[in-house]
DNA sequence: ATGTCCCGTCGTACGGGA
């Protein structure tokens, strides 16, 4: 069973592209970040011909995120992270598919720092870490997937130097993901690539793309239930490289 | 400091966000 996370950066704008990745790939199940869209404007009819059911937590002109699954309906489990009631951004969604708990997470990017929005990503991050934990509490296989906009170590990015004041890479949120890994979770791209200078992001500026500058943000976390099944961790880097593509690549975990 | 892309709009250029 694959599992992949996709930031598509508006999926209206990115439907060819996001149609041709899910038949050229055909995961199980994809978990989508910033989709760009409403509720009512989702493209629900075109994600459904390339076989795929679909729920989604829309947002208008922002965030939003969505859990599709191969011939098959997700089961939503929870919309939205509780904790902060004033808070209307539309970044997590949970759902079971066989047998499997998927969240798609959208994680506050915090720039610029510091500030009011990086306050705000690290209440989000806390928020987060007390869902996860319900999760695990549940005993079930599960899968965090998502675009965190954290990059963990100093090996995930192609420069400390350029991004060192980014609120990507600051000690206050690196702590936070590391506190999930400590509560138990696995960072499946880490493990199977500990050497690191894996990527998922490439800036549309500065000629990210062609010099290969990248850093790794959007992360995949499981569950021992789910660790244990661990086969892959890949990223689909090519679809970075194709003709309006999104700022992302897709990343992925097979389990057995 | 800049670059680039997507979104929505008192729209056809611009500001917000990343």
């Amino acid at each position: 069973m694959r599992i992949a996370t996709f930031n598509i950066n508006g999926i209206k704008a990115r439907l060819p592209r996001l149609i041709e990745w899910l038949e050229e790939t055909q995961p199980d199940v994809a978990c989508l970040q910033e989709i760009k869209t409403s509720d009512e404007t989702f493209p629900e009819k075109d994600i459904a011909a390339a076989g795929y059911g679909a729920i989604w937590h829309g947002q208008k002109g922002f965030n939003g995120v969505a859990i599709l699954a191969r011939g098959q309906m997700p089961v939503e489990i929870a919309r939205g992270l509780e904790g902060e009631a004033e808070d209307e951004h539309s970044r997590y969604l949970e759902a079971d598919v066989d047998g499997i708990r998927v969240a798609s997470i959208y994680l506050p990017n915090g720039n610029p720092q510091p500030g009011p929005k990086f306050d705000y990503k690290l209440r989000w991050m806390h928020r987060l870490r007390l869902r996860a934990a319900q999760i695990w509490a549940e005993e079930v296989p599960a899968v965090l997937a998502g675009d965190y906009n954290v990059i963990p170590q100093d090996r995930d990015t192609f420069s400390v130097k350029a991004m060192e004041t980014d609120a990507l890479m600051q000690p206050e949120s690196r702590a936070a993901y590391r506190r999930l890994l400590g509560d138990g979770w696995t960072d499946a791209l880490a493990s199977r690539h500990p050497q690191g200078g894996v990527w998922t992001y490439w800036d549309y500026q500065a000629n990210s793309w062609p010099r290969d500058a990248g850093f790794r943000i959007d992360h995949l976390l499981l569950s021992p239930a789910a660790a244990d099944r661990l086969k892959d961790a890949q990223v689909d880097k090519d679809h970075r490289g194709r003709e309006k593509a999104s700022d992302h690549a897709p990343a992925w975990v097979e389990l057995g």
